[in-house]
DNA sequence: CACTTGACCTGTCCGC
DNA sequence: TGCGGACAGGTCAAGT
């Protein structure tokens, strides 16, 4: 759910508000939710100023004054909601019934920041995390060294796909796809668009890929992911910005949630299997083998 | 080593 | 209407 477009989205909208905010209070809901953060060293947050925000990936990550580094994953169903400190009921929020009602049940971490402006971590099914990290602690975190490129980093080339990909050989594309040490941010939604826009079998070995095949893959993953980013991310069930908005891109998904629908090229009935264990969608037909 | 399965969780949907 | 089970999917750990 939350892959890069999403978080992208998020990212941009926490850009806009979080600049030199100072973080006044956190509330931990759930302790699981907050990764390295304790009673013992809430100073290590408190009264500390946001001077950058980006994103690696999936993660968020947050820097503060003092060099501390506030990470956030998603996973499924996180969200991070925020809400005007001057807020007043039935003032014109975008998204004003659903602001109202935070916190709600799946909040798990709350922020308060200095202009009374606060952030809310909302996560269904707990598997999200906040991470509490020092520079020592953020330098040496594996999944963010071992992650892949960028896909959208201007210097990332179809030749560095070919690379990346061809480490694994042997392995199924699909996975091989998903593999964030492979390449940054693609998840479920995005990898199954990409090989249904490059006409690719999920279940292709990387070995069996002509460089013709890899080109078309990667200007498919450029494409769908920049389309997505444009449209404010892909809304299935829990997706929502930071305002609470959906995003649009499934209006403009092929396959995703479109087993038994016919196909926008050919229209064969699209099917669903399994492929590394995802449910997996794409047209049987013009994404055949060979 | 590569691949699969289970764990982490909660809510929804489907069949009986 | 209730109930059990499958399913949703990001990542890690354990098993085959």
């Amino acid at each position: 759910m939350p892959e890069l477009p999403e978080v992208e989205t998020v990212l941009k909208g926490l850009k806009e508000v979080l600049i030199d905010r100072k973080i006044k209070n956190v509330q931990v809901l759930n302790e699981k939710s907050f990764f390295g953060f304790n009673a013992a060293n809430k100073n290590r947050i408190i009264d500390q100023k946001i001077i950058l925000l980006k994103r690696r990936g999936k993660i968020i990550i947050i820097i503060l004054e003092n060099k501390n580094y506030l990470l956030i994953h998603l996973k499924m169903t996180g969200q991070i909601i925020y809400r005007k400190g001057n807020y007043r009921f039935g003032a014109g929020h975008p998204n004003q019934s659903f602001i109202n009602k935070m916190p709600d049940k799946t909040t798990r971490i709350i922020f308060t920041f200095d202009d009374r402006s606060k952030v809310f971590f909302n996560d269904q099914r707990k598997f999200g995390w906040i991470k509490l990290f020092n520079q020592k602690e953020y330098d040496n975190f594996s999944f963010l060294q071992r992650m892949g490129p960028e896909p959208l980093d201007p210097k990332f080339t179809y030749i560095d796909l070919k690379n990346r990909l061809f480490k694994k050989s042997n392995s199924i594309l699909k996975a091989v796809l998903l593999d964030q040490s492979v390449l940054a941010g693609l998840g479920n939604i995005y990898v199954d668009e990409s090989l249904w826009l490059a006409k690719l079998n999920p279940t292709l070995k990387v070995k069996e890929l002509t460089d013709i095949q890899i080109k078309k893959l990667y200007k498919a993953i450029k494409s769908n992911l920049l389309l997505s980013i444009k449209e404010g991310g892909a809304s299935d069930r829990n997706y929502i910005n930071i305002n609470g908005q959906k995003g649009s891109f499934i209006k403009f998904a092929k396959v995703y949630k479109k087993e038994n629908s016919p196909c926008a090229r050919c229209k064969t009935t699209l099917i669903r299997i399994k492929v590394a264990g995802r449910g997996t969608r794409y047209c049987p037909k013009c994404q055949k083998i060979n």
